[in-house]
This record gives structure tokens, sequence and C-alpha cells, in this order.
DNA sequence: CCAGATGTACGATGACCGTCGTACAATCAA
DNA sequence: TTGATTGTACGACGGTCATCGTACATCTGG
């Protein structure tokens, strides 16, 4: 129930995030170039799933949901679905694979910001 | 007037410029984030000024001083004027002071594409 | 002085984006 | 079943963006 152990954390995946190899670089760094959407990154990056709910932002629950697509489009992040809340977390893997270092790097520029 | 630059790169510097300090990282992502801008970023990734025209883009001049003044006034890069020609320059020192292996990670980043 | 080169300024246009409200679907607890 | 929780879908609205054409300003070389 409140497993979260990696072999259970993609029991539902939502569709529509690009391949790891098909991430755009130009795509990341729109997305990443929101303020909102950076803040929710940032709240992501402690590796933990976070539910839109879970995150205080100063936008309404529609706009968390843009933002969140936006982001899952991109290949920011994974979305599973698990009883009625939308678990979010990052694709670090992927996109240290596709862009080593730059998911750190801008999550650091964002703490110093 | 007295300025930091060597005497040779600053004759004529472009206002509009960001100081160090108040650099936005949203907007320097924002800038990054268009393909023909990233690739004005990437030619100017030498260290050497470049021109409007020495940069091969499938673009205007509007568009291309439009992208320029973009970089500009997010802080990425400094413009300084030499007869008819503004000669472009990344501003690697700011940007690696204030974001700190940001902009080396997102050339990498692009060069691997 | 004049013609060419370089780049800006301005306005227009079509597309996209961030935001919201409302309505709706799905799940869970009592 | 009923109600509360969680989030999506859809449409609308205002703002911003990328692009271009045209006109203009500035410098340079004959």
């Amino acid at each position: 129930m409140l497993d979260t152990h990696p072999a259970s954390e993609a029991r539902t995946p939502i569709a529509g995030e690009p391949e790891r190899d098909a991430i755009e670089l130009s795509a990341v760094l729109h997305a990443l170039s929101d303020p909102i959407r950076l803040q929710m990154v940032a709240e992501l990056g402690d590796g933990v799933e976070h539910t839109c709910g879970s995150i205080k932002l100063p936008v309404t629950k529609s706009t968390c949901t843009h933002h969140f697509r936006v982001l899952r489009e991109a290949g920011v992040i994974h979305q599973r679905q698990e009883g009625t809340s939308r678990l979010n977390s990052l694709r670090s893997v992927d996109l240290e694979a596709r862009f080593p270092g730059l998911l750190g790097t801008v999550l650091r520029a964002a703490a110093a910001g």
C-alpha cells in the first residue's frame, strides 16, 4: 500500500512520455524555463514521488495538471496512477543518460537562484 | 568610463544586459530553449566573437536581431559595436559565476543532440 | 560624395502559452 | 449508496513569441 519500492513504481504508467532517445533538449529547456515548473522539478529533486496536491503551488489544480503534462511530454518526469492519485517522479536516469549533468546542474542553479 | 574588460573588447558596449547577479535562471533557460538561439550559442561556444552575419542561420536578418536581443537581455551574451558590425560573445565568466556548470552542460548536451 | 554592407526599429501576423472556471471521471471511506 | 478526495478534459481569455517585410541608420571603401 505504502510501498514505493522500485519494482512497484511502474504499475500504471501514463502514456505520452517520449522514449529516452527521443527526449529533445529544446523541449526540456523550455519545460524548465517556467518558474512554476522549475519549482515542481525542484520539489521532485529528492527522488521521492509526489502527487499534484502534495506540492504547494500558487496555481489552481487545472494549471497544475497542465504543467505536469508539459513536463511529462518533454520527458522530464514520469507519472503513474495509484488510486485517485497521480504520482510524479523525475526521469533522472533517462535524463542523465541523454544529457549528462544537465538536470543536476539546473537544480543546483535553481537552488542557488 | 572604466570597465573590467580588456580595452579592445568593450569599446562600445550595448545597453540592456543584466548585471551578473541579476541574471535569472528562467530567462536563461527560456533563451536557450529555442533551437535557433541554441545554435547561435553553440557557435559562440568557441569563445570567439561572431557577428550576426557570420553565423549561418535559416532566418532573416530581422529574426536574427530579435534572437540576439533575447540572448542579450537574458544575460547569455555580450554585444559590442565595431563599425557596422555587432560582435557577439558568450558571457561565460558571468554565467559560470552565477550558475556554475550550466552553460557547459547545455552546450555539451546540444552537441550530443 | 556615393554605393554597398551590416544591422536595427517598427508594425503585422499567426501560433503558442499560462491561467482559470466549470464539468466530469475515478477511487476510497463511512 | 453517499460524499469527499484527486485529478483530468475542455473551452476561453489575454499575453507573449517567432517570423517576416519594409524602412531607416551607420559605417566603410572607392
